[in-house]
DNA sequence: TTGCGTCCCAC
DNA sequence: CAGTGGGACGCAAA
């Protein structure tokens, strides 16, 4: 396959063809599902008005127009009124209760919002919605466009056929389901042509028109099959056998009327015909006043990133790279650098090879300028002058570079022992901080996002997958070339949409420094003592064994312990044990539920497979750790800084943020992180509290900055005031209660899961909760302000001003919506801790360089840091990181710090 | 081999 | 029906 089809093949959205696409939406019946979809409660404007409707169709709207992207567009509207078919049957629809009060006045709001959008709206006395976007259709059809009609309607299946799509909503308003030739027939059985047939026979309760009773869908497609239509089934009536029969017999005039009425007018006359509802440009100055009103400012963004006016703004032309490999400059690389990425200017680098820990290597090298030029370096054969050059451009600070995951190019870079200095912009991070919730920020998605460029794969590079530019496929060389050059334009476009959310401030005075700080951090790795971690590991292994085998004895036959469904055969098949909690597959048999299980019955079995799963843990944790023992003796974690959507950190391969802390076995394991050589001891700092330090700070709340600034222990300050006893009378389960609902509150607790958390009734913890709320009022009131900020903007913010977009939080899928409402209540706090001691990091980092000290930053944790310092340096670091990690922000409360130092990981734990 | 489900470690 | 992660294992589907 060439490039080129390939390109076309895989372009974004619907198959593109020169066929015309059209649109046409059944306003009243769209507008009604949204209404019940969508919560009318979170969906009012300060001034009262009720916009749940307006939100849910506007939305549905929306993403139609990007996912299908039509060239012509209307939406139809019933009228106020009878119509033909209420002359001839006075009942129909006489069944519907009138409008609920909220969802009055939102028709006409949509109306405003259609015109402002230059969207044709058509209606017409005397006709529902339904007629005119069938009228429309068929002659639409006809003149060969392709059609999609967007209804709640039912009737509307007659219209299907290979140029006419219905789509159909099935829960609310943001899924639809596509009703095809094929899809129709599946459902019902019968082409979409004869659906008003069984639909007379089966009877529509929303239009009030009942069926035949007795024959349901199953009845009534066989019969419209066999007889070949409604007209075949009422001449063979007379044949139809059983009580079924009978039925339709007597039930004859009402399926005849039925079917008249559920036919749709094709003939309406109308002002319009298809070819004059092509899309026009939306009137934005009258959109934005609407929006304003309306208080969409979330829907405004998915608008405007939707027309198509505004894509061509962000579209930079299609770029020929001229891409030449350095062998071939006739005046080495130098002068090329000199005229092509002059000091001042961004230059894109792009780094070809492996990063792996310790041994990372590059091969290619590509430098390019936004202007269209780009030249490949062959790392693997330079010559010497160039590969000078090159080195010094690398290193120098003060030639700035655009590079995606300048992390990773620097260790492939070190490998070569080249040194990457000067990262001005790195596209990974600042896809990241504009999208966090992605997890994958891949060169060509970005590149698809925000250049509209489609980065294809060639077949070049030994096997390795290589993405280049359509235009520009070819060898690996002019592949690399073309990268880098799309990183030096996404540097401007990502620039400024990173800008525009506020987040140009963190890529550089969060993000990039840090980066450079984690980088080192993984270079140097923390120290392994291996006999230790050995030990642990046979000694976990004889356990395991033990206990394998005692429980084998209990129950008389071998069983895989690990799993859990040969479990729940054991426990509640063989042993006929009480049923634990449902999960999707079965009963759950974790932890909690065996103790339980363990607790009633005091089956040994039990004893030994909890036990057997611990172990198994540990020793599997501990030989995972020697497998990642480089040959220095030290283990180099990989952190990822764009993973986490709060802005926290993680870790991978192994992942040391999840080392064993809570058990005396997991301790034993922290002892197999030691001081390496040279060094005098490891050094643990952490942040206490931090989570509800930065929860005092964001409410204001004046209890809560009270309780941390008298000294007290913060739970038994808060329990003291929940309980109204002293803080010396505090009983611990009080103190416990206190401290669990303080935490669960970051977590959007309810009043069940903290009942569940500390087994007490859910009235009780309901009670807990409102007396809580009521000594801490400014947390309630912060927490409340929290989710409606995010629904409001679409986006939390940290303290350093780090979004988290949530657009669930106007999901019509209670679930998603909950979830979304918890996750708005966590990622300030979670992702202002994170803000902090990524600070924190930046200065402990800087003050020890410009101390002239050897200790260094070895791990994070969350709120911890580790450090290994050097002999002789304890006290000056101890200070140091102290200052360091409590000046990180500035907060109405302070931030404590506690520091240990030993010699494993455990002994310096305080 | 891949992807999902369950279980469990950390903060 | 408590937020953010990584990772091992079993198991079914491919």
């Amino acid at each position: 396959m060439s490039p080129a089809s390939t390109a076309a093949s895989t372009a974004p959205g619907p198959e593109s063809t020169d066929r015309s696409r059209l649109l046409l939406v059944d306003g009243h019946s769209m507008a009604f599902r949204a209404y019940y979809a969508l919560p009318v409660e979170n969906f009012s404007t300060t001034t009262g008005q009720h916009t749940n409707a307006v939100y849910g169709f506007l939305s549905m709207l929306i993403k139609l127009l990007d996912e299908e992207r039509p060239t012509h567009l209307a939406v139809a509207f019933d009228m106020a009124g009878g119509t033909f078919r209420t002359e001839q049957y006075a009942e129909y629809k006489a069944n519907r209760d009138a409008a609920p009060a909220p969802f009055a006045g939102q028709i006409d709001l949509i109306h405003e919002v259609m015109s402002a959008m230059n969207v044709t709206i058509l209606e017409r006395e005397g006709f529902e919605a339904d007629d005119i976007l069938a009228t429309l259709a068929v002659s639409a059809a006809r003149s060969g466009m392709e059609v999609l009609v967007i209804s709640g309607d039912r009737d509307t299946f007659q219209l299907v056929d290979d140029d006419v799509t219905v789509l159909y909503p099935i829960r609310g308003v943001s899924t639809l389901t596509r009703m095809t030739p094929a899809a129709v027939l599946e459902k019902y059985a019968v082409v979409p042509s004869r659906y008003p047939d069984l639909a007379a026979l089966v009877g529509e309760t929303s239009d009030n028109l009942p069926g035949v009773p007795g024959v349901g869908p199953k009845t009534a497609a066989k019969w419209v099959n066999l007889y070949d239509g409604l007209d075949g089934v009422i001449a063979n009536a007379d044949q139809i056998a059983g009580k079924a029969g009978q039925s339709f017999r007597d039930h004859l005039d009402q399926v005849i009327r039925n079917r008249r009425l559920n036919e749709l007018l094709i003939d309406v006359e109308l002002p319009v015909g298809p070819a004059d509802l092509e899309r026009r440009p939306v009137d934005r100055e009258a959109v934005h006043q609407l929006f304003d009103t309306l208080e969409f400012d979330v829907l405004r963004e998915r608008l405007f990133a939707t027309l198509p006016e505004i894509a061509e703004d962000a579209v930079s032309p299609g770029v020929q790279v001229d891409v030449v490999a350095v062998g071939d400059l006739p005046d080495g690389l130098g002068p090329w650098l000199e005229t092509h990425v002059p000091a001042g200017t961004l230059a894109g680098v792009d780094v070809t090879g492996t990063a792996a820990q310790g041994g990372g290597d590059a091969w290619t090298l590509a430098v390019a300028s936004v202007g269209g030029h780009a030249v490949t370096i062959d790392l693997t054969d330079v010559a010497q002058t160039d590969e000078q050059t090159l080195a010094g451009w690398l290193a120098d600070a003060d030639r700035p570079k655009v590079v995606h995951d300048a992390k990773a190019a620097w260790h492939m870079l070190r490998g070569r022992g080249l040194e990457l200095a000067g990262i001005g912009f790195d596209t990974a991070l600042a896809g990241y901080l504009a999208h966090p919730d992605q997890r994958r920020y891949a060169l060509a998605d970005l590149s698809v996002r925000y250049l509209r460029r489609e980065l294809v794969e060639t077949e070049e590079s030994g096997g390795q997958a290589v993405l280049a530019l359509d235009e520009n496929a070819g060898t690996a060389d002019t592949a690399a070339g073309t990268r880098a050059q799309v990183l030096a334009e996404l540097a401007d476009v990502l620039g400024a949409d990173l800008e525009r959310r506020g987040g140009r401030r963190l890529l550089h005075d969060v993000e990039l420094p840090v980066q450079r700080v984690l980088r080192e951090m993984e270079r140097v790795g923390i120290c392994a003592d291996t006999d230790n971690l050995e030990e642990l590991r046979s000694g976990f292994d004889d356990a395991v064994e033990r206990h394998a085998a005692a429980a084998y004895e209990a129950i008389g036959h071998e069983v895989n312990l690990s799993s859990p469904k040969q479990l729940q055969e054991v426990l509640f098949d063989e042993l006929d044990m009480p049923k634990t909690k449902k999960t999707k597959t079965g009963y759950t048999t974790d932890a909690d539920a065996l103790a339980e299980l363990y607790a009633k019955t005091s089956h040994p079995f039990l004893e030994h497979l909890l036990a057997h799963r611990d172990q198994i843990r540990l020793r599997q944790t501990a030989e995972g750790l020697l497998k990642s023992v480089s040959p220095d003796g030290r283990i180099h974690t990989t952190f990822h800084q764009t993973i986490a959507a709060t802005g926290r950190l993680s870790s991978t391969d192994p992942n040391l943020q999840n080392i064993p802390v809570r058990t005396a076995d997991g301790l034993r394991i922290r002892e197999g992180f030691v001081v390496g050589e040279g060094y005098g001891a490891l050094m643990t700092a952490d942040y206490s509290q931090i989570e509800m330090r930065i929860m005092a700070h964001l409410s204001g709340d004046a209890g809560l900055i009270d309780a941390f600034q008298s000294g007290e222990d913060l739970h038994s300050y808060v329990a003291s005031s929940v309980f109204e006893v002293g803080t010396d009378e505090v009983t611990p389960a009080q103190r416990s209660k206190i401290k669990a609902m303080s935490y669960g509150l970051a977590y959007g607790l309810s009043a069940f899961g903290l009942s569940r958390q500390l087994g007490i009734e859910v009235a009780e913890a309901r009670t807990l909760m409102d007396v809580y709320f009521e000594r801490f009022g400014g947390v309630r009131e912060y927490l409340t302000g929290v989710v409606a900020h995010a629904r409001r903007t679409g986006y939390t913010e940290t303290i350093m001003g780090r979004r988290r977009y949530l657009p669930d939080l106007t999901s019509d899928n209670r679930q998603r919506r909950d979830m979304a409402e918890r996750m708005a209540l966590n990622a300030p706090i979670q992702g202002s801790a994170a803000d902090i001691i990524k600070m924190a990091m930046i200065g402990t980092d800087r003050a020890l360089t410009e101390a002239g000290l050897t200790s260094r930053l070895l791990l994070q944790v969350h709120d911890e840091l580790v450090l290994e310092v050097a002999q002789g340096e304890e006290q000056q670091v101890d200070e140091l990181v102290r200052r360091e990690m409590g000046a990180a922000a500035e907060l109405s409360v302070p931030l404590d710090v506690s520091v240990g130092t030993g010699r494993s990981w455990r002994d310096a734990a305080h």
